[in-house]
DNA sequence: ATGGGCATTTACAGCATTTTCACACGGGGG
DNA sequence: CCCCCGTGTGAAAATGCTGTAAATGCCCAT
């Protein structure tokens, strides 16, 4: 399933996305995130669990065209790790997986 | 898109390799693979039973040119013998055939 | 027009991966 | 039984990927 849709509301862990508001929530405080920020952590949300690609990143976050010396998503993944980690000090939900892409885990243990 | 497929997960054994996911799985553990490890042993898994020759290897899975005295492949069926061995000691998924290439076989009675 | 906020691009240091190399081993033909 | 050449292995060298910060560009509201 290409993930379910954006009136959904998401939850990992402390987390609580409800892209259909623009809204993100760490632990009942809300997040001060950009649109791209925003759509970001959503498209990995969604995907908990599994590791994605850039390719896949920017082609549903940017929309399509990608060229491998893109560094967008890195970025953007940078800064969503700065803001999580200010809001949840010690927790790590985005995993790189070096060669590959990343992964986004709400649980510490499955790291 | 090389050969079969990307969307298959192919078993073999105790061993479960998902290559549209990035992952390989040995009796449910998770190996942790780089790139070309991964890729090399989906090569080889899926062209399981049959002798495949270093040149064969080489071209799938580094792409085309191919020099008798590059070594990458030998180097790589190592690293994926003992990366095997530490998740399932005492079974052989790769074996050597001089002169001729590897063989990937799921099956410890077929050696 | 100007400033502020955000997106994108660039630069670079640090390190994981990949490739290359040297050498020891061993199987098979003579 | 020996020798030769293909092979396994570990480690050094080269390459390329990633995290971070900072520069640049863009757009909008004032």
């Amino acid at each position: 399933m290409e993930a379910v849709v954006n009136q959904e509301i998401l939850r990992a862990g402390d987390l609580e996305i409800r892209p259909a508001e623009f809204i993100a929530l760490a632990s009942g405080k809300r997040l001060q995130l950009t649109v791209r920020e925003l759509e970001l952590l959503t498209a990995l949300a969604e995907r908990s669990g599994r590791i994605v690609s850039r390719e896949e990143l920017y082609r549903v976050v940017w929309g399509e065209p990608y060229r491998r010396s893109d560094r967008s998503v890195d970025v953007y993944v940078g800064k969503l790790r700065q803001k999580l980690e200010e809001a949840l000090p010690g927790r790590r939900f985005i995993h790189t997986h070096f060669g590959f892409g990343y992964r986004f885990s709400p649980d510490p243990r499955a790291d």
